[in-house]
DNA sequence: ATGAAAGCGCTAACAC
DNA sequence: GTGTTAGCGCTTTCAT
């Protein structure tokens, strides 16, 4: 036998469509007698019936899906976002689509185009620049949406992210406390929230310990990544600019940060000290062990999965952002000052 | 406006919704003539038509979709798999459900079970067991299904995987030319076609280069992770077994042997060398950097994607695996042997 | 080449 | 509490 409809449910349990479809979901349950139920049950059962989601998609214009839109999967930080919202979704009776979009308007579009086109209840965000406009019109019309990690540069759309600021005043202080002064930082692109909150708290911080900030101690990558953050750290460093520690953006930029130290004759920590960003997984094992600030990308995934669905019940709520507080994790890469970035 | 329907469509094209749907869809499009054509299309834009997925796939059974099974995205083997599949299906038209199993049969029966309801056209399994029940049933009932990375002990289920053989005898040689002659073998679970094969390798290799491979020189690990091979070489170590290399069955096995090497004292690669297998993201990155056998898990994601696609058009061919070739790659971890692994 | 209409499987409004 | 039925948006067969 094909796949089982509702109407070999019926005929087999000897009620009619309505009834059986009544007796197998969740909400409707309640309409129908304790007999004809066990009688439905038990003829699904039997069949091995299972709903036939287009259908009831077509029919009632849910899906119990949401669309997930990601910058790159590779991302190291993104793979436990993704299953933390998995997981929580996947209780509640949502499935999930995932796509990638490589930081591309276009592909963006694509992937919500796709999305839409299959009827997905609500979006999750990974990919929100500061100003985006296709985000914003799509909250605009109403449209369920939550961002992670990311956020607009306005703050009505809900979003789960964590305390950047904090996190970054956490990294600086440790560094202070461990002696240093001559501090630079290496800023993720600054579209993002993410790039631009952590830069501006290094400056605000560093004022605020009386410490120099200016624009020359601080270097900006075109990406998140170790390629990035090579290239911004070598410039500083050619540049002759002195300085015992470094705050990174976050780790991948750090890891790009060793590079440029290492190519130059430099020791990290003996001689630079980096800390990084997010606790990133394997930070534990690179060399040297990477002092970050972590933040459970895990638990950004969760909540956000929690907060679309508290807004797809309801709407009217859709006003709350969750802000999640980073913690210090103090490992190798940062140690009291050494000789510093220019030999005497 | 609510979202247009093929009837608001057809209505201002000035055509009935059937010659809308044929111009519309890309197999049926020669049906009409180029002046309707033009103006469907025309209508169709004006309005930011698309489909209704749930729509069509009700009335057609075939969703565009495929669902991909993976024991668990935080490992990072699989992100890039993944990436893989999806760009070469997003390219062809589908979209990719994934779910995350752990391992668990009860998860991966209701993942299977969630992506059956949603009318998937075929499945990518990254979850094979060598003994694997639930995807021989599928197969014998005819579901359009391929494995990756990891295969069936039959051999007829369309597969694409790295060659693990090949790729142990490629280690193994290394080793023996590096000059180790006292090697030992960590081993993956056995249940799977990686781990069996891998192991497999080993033995009948270091038996053709005359050396000795008893089971007392091999470790089984409980799990792929860290820490099953810091428990598993650990084992070997405490019970005093002699050795200068040890050859794991993966990258994340192997640097749980660092682990194990590390708390007794040894130096990697000074005392003892290891080897890896899968060239993980970052393994060139870790403490010391991973020599290891490299298999690109982007490739394998796409190849399992294309043959999917090949198979659900042409159901008659699915009868075929493919195996992409492993390559060595020298970095730290595997020097010429040092003092062993028992100081004298 | 296009119109007309049936029907995919389901839910929900209405009737009893 | 259960039966009946319309119709979600689409594709496709059958006419013309």
């Amino acid at each position: 036998m094909q796949r089982p409809t509702l109407k070999d449910v019926a005929e087999r349990a000897g009620v009619h469509v309505g009834t059986a479809s009544r007796a197998l979901s969740e909400s409707s349950r309640h309409l129908v007698s304790n007999t004809t139920l066990g009688k439905v049950l038990a003829a699904a059962q039997a069949l091995g019936y299972t709903h036939n989601v287009s259908a009831r998609t077509l029919r009632t214009e849910r899906s119990s899906a949401v669309g997930m839109l990601l910058p790159d999967l590779t991302n190291p930080i993104f793979p436990p976002m993704v299953r933390g919202a998995e997981d929580v979704l996947r209780d509640l009776g949502y499935s999930v689509w995932i796509a990638n979009t490589d930081g591309d308007a276009e592909l963006e579009s694509a992937a919500i185009a796709s999305f839409r086109q299959r009827s997905v209840d609500g979006y999750i965000f990974a990919t929100a620049r500061l100003d985006h406009p296709l985000i914003e019109e799509m909250y605009r019309t109403s449209t369920p949406l939550v961002l992670v990690n990311r956020r607009l540069a306005r703050t009505d759309v809900p979003a789960v992210t964590s305390d950047d600021a904090h996190g970054t005043v956490l990294a600086l202080t440790h560094l202070y406390e461990l002696g240093h002064r001559e501090i630079v930082y290496v800023a993720g692109p600054q579209e993002f929230s993410t790039g631009l909150h952590r830069k501006r708290a290094f400056v605000q911080s560093m004022k605020d310990l009386g410490l120099p900030a200016g624009p020359d101690r601080v270097a900006h990558c075109v990406a998140w990544s170790a390629e990035a953050g090579r290239y911004a750290l070598g410039e500083l460093l050619d540049a002759g600019r002195r300085f015992t520690a470094v705050l990174a953006g976050n780790d991948l930029i750090g890891l790009g940060c060793f590079d440029a130290l290492r190519e130059r004759g430099l020791s990290c920590p003996a001689d630079v000290s980096v800390v990084g960003f997010d606790d990133t997984p394997f930070m534990d094992r690179v060399a040297p062990p990477m002092t970050t600030i972590r933040i459970s990308q895990y638990e950004l995934g969760q909540e956000a999965a929690r907060l679309l669905v508290d807004i797809l019940n309801a709407p009217e709520r859709r006003n709350r952002s969750l802000i999640l507080a980073p913690v210090l994790v103090v490992r190798c890469s940062a140690a009291p000052p050494g000789r510093g970035s220019v030999p005497p």
